[in-house]
DNA sequence: ATGTTC
């Protein structure tokens, strides 16, 4: 399945919100889309739905082979696909996690109002991009990362980043697993991977990665928004980054590792690039191992462009982190494979969730929701096209008993990178922005054509299938100002 | 996503 050929696969409605892939062939399990008759055309243009099967497929999975609305085509497993295997029983692959380790992204609040800014804008901008390196192979030339430290990095994730300096303890409340997977072990990771990482620890990156300034537009929850400390009009920032060039040789280093793995213990495989191992395997503890090495790296990288982010708008504003109160709200990973409990046919089962381009959204009295949080739930992030509109939503319990805690990650791709170079040539993608009241600056000359708005679904249609279907909760909408691109 | 086909 390495082409992006459509399927044939008969889908059966279920209701409004989600459609089966009916169990057939070597299918261990049906598969369910979540998708909309708006969207699923879009979910049916590649081979998504096929994808999906092949998932199904895979030893030890429980429940159904999920994919959420933003789903496409992927590297073996479909981006905005939910995956989970019996911890005992199952695999974990490298390919349902993704080549950005820990891709994911973080949202934060102000005290400033859409018009404390309207005329520093250009100039935050410029200076977030300045003190941001952004794009392909981007470096940052001052925080000389020794060896050692980058060790500390892969095992304490954000919480190294903090020790050092970059934000502060209450931030580390605010993150996905306090900012740290544990079982993370940097004897795993090759000298390649420690190579890359080393420099680009700090940095942006390229493609749909961003930072962006942006507003309440509309709250939905005014009671949730109010606990995030959120209301109409206030000032956003959101990180849109993963592990960079360490995730990647992470994620390629074990797609070699994990072929093998699945031969040696007789795994059938529809599609090479679902290269697995045992979740109890020499090399699937491996994997894992070297993954949350990956995971941590992201949220140390995240939580680094953070206290930049502040010294800027402090700098650029004149304002004091105190009247700032650039607080953060939360940060997702959005590619991960993790552990957790669900209860299935009345037993509670340990299984490894892949979220590949797709959010946890755990609901309120989770133990694992931060306790400010407790009484509402896990916030969920979802960043939409530069042009248009992001969302923050509200985990709920629909989606534990649904999809193992998970959602949607974003709009989803809707045309290939080429054909939105094809698309944009001969305009200034820029300057429609700019029309739209939106400046954004990016590094890569074919960046901003890659990323125009049209190349995306509608971020809107997307989250509406998840806000109906009940595994989340919208509580506002976000518009964007400033963007700084890879 | 990615030292964007090491």
């Amino acid at each position: 399945m390495s082409e992006k050929k459509q399927s044939d696969i008969q889908l059966e409605k279920i209701d409004d919100n989600r459609w089966r892939v009916p169990q057939h062939g070597n299918m261990r399990v049906d598969g369910i889309v979540y998708t909309s008759e708006t969207l699923l055309p879009h979910l049916q243009a590649d081979a998504t739905v096929q994808q999906v099967a092949n998932v199904a497929q895979l030893p030890g999975i429980v429940g159904q082979s999920l994919a959420m609305p933003d789903a496409h085509w992927g590297y073996g497993f479909p981006i905005g696909g939910v995956a989970a295997f019996d911890a005992d029983e199952g695999v974990i692959s490298p390919g349902g996690v993704g080549y950005d380790i820990n891709c994911g992204v973080r949202l934060m609040r102000s005290n400033l109002r859409r018009n404390d800014i309207e005329d520093s804008m250009k100039e935050l901008v410029t200076a977030l991009f300045k003190n941001i390196p952004s794009g392909v192979g981007s470096e940052r030339s001052d925080l000389r990362l020794t060896e050692q430290n980058e060790r500390k990095v892969l095992l304490e994730g954000a919480q190294w980043a903090v020790s050092a300096g970059f934000g502060t303890e209450n931030d580390i409340e605010h993150i996905e697993e306090r900012g740290c997977l544990t079982g993370a072990n940097p004897d795993i990771i090759s000298k390649e991977a420690y190579k890359r990482g080393r420099p680009q620890l700090g940095t942006l990156g390229s493609g749909n990665h961003f930072v962006e300034i942006g507003y309440v537009e509309e709250v939905y929850n005014p009671a949730i928004a109010s606990i995030l400390g959120l209301e109409e009009g206030g000032v956003t920032v959101i990180v849109h980054t993963g592990s960079r060039g360490l995730g990647y040789q992470v994620c390629d280093d074990f797609l070699q590792e994990m072929l093998a793995a699945s031969r040696k213990y007789g795994i059938e495989l529809p599609d090479k690039q679902l290269c697995c191992a045992p979740i109890t395997s020499p090399e699937g503890q491996r994997y894992y191992s070297a993954m949350a090495c990956a995971a941590n790296y992201a949220f140390a990288n995240r939580q680094i462009i953070t206290h930049w982010i502040r010294e800027t708008f402090e700098r650029v504003l004149n304002m004091s982190p105190r009247e700032l109160q650039m607080n953060l709200i939360y940060d997702v990973a959005h590619n991960i494979a993790k552990f957790e409990t669900y209860l299935i046919d009345g037993k509670e089962r340990k299984v490894c969730v892949h979220r590949k381009g797709a959010t946890r959204a755990f609901p309120a009295k989770h133990p694992a929701v931060p306790s400010v949080y407790q009484g509402i739930g896990q916030p969920v992030l979802i960043p939409g096209d530069m042009g248009r509109c992001s969302y923050v939503l509200i985990g709920t319990d629909q989606a534990m008993s649904d999809t193992f805690g998970s959602t949607c990650h974003g709009a989803g791709r809707m045309l290939s990178r080429t054909a939105a170079i094809k698309r944009a040539k001969g305009r200034a993608i820029w300057r429609e922005l700019a029309d739209q009241g939106i400046i954004v600056k990016s590094e890569g000359r074919e960046t901003l054509a890659e990323e125009m708005p049209e190349a995306y679904k509608n971020v809107a249609d997307v989250v509406e299938v998840v806000h109906n279907a009940g595994i989340s909760r919208k509580v506002v909408k976000l518009r964007p100002l400033g963007v700084i691109k890879g």
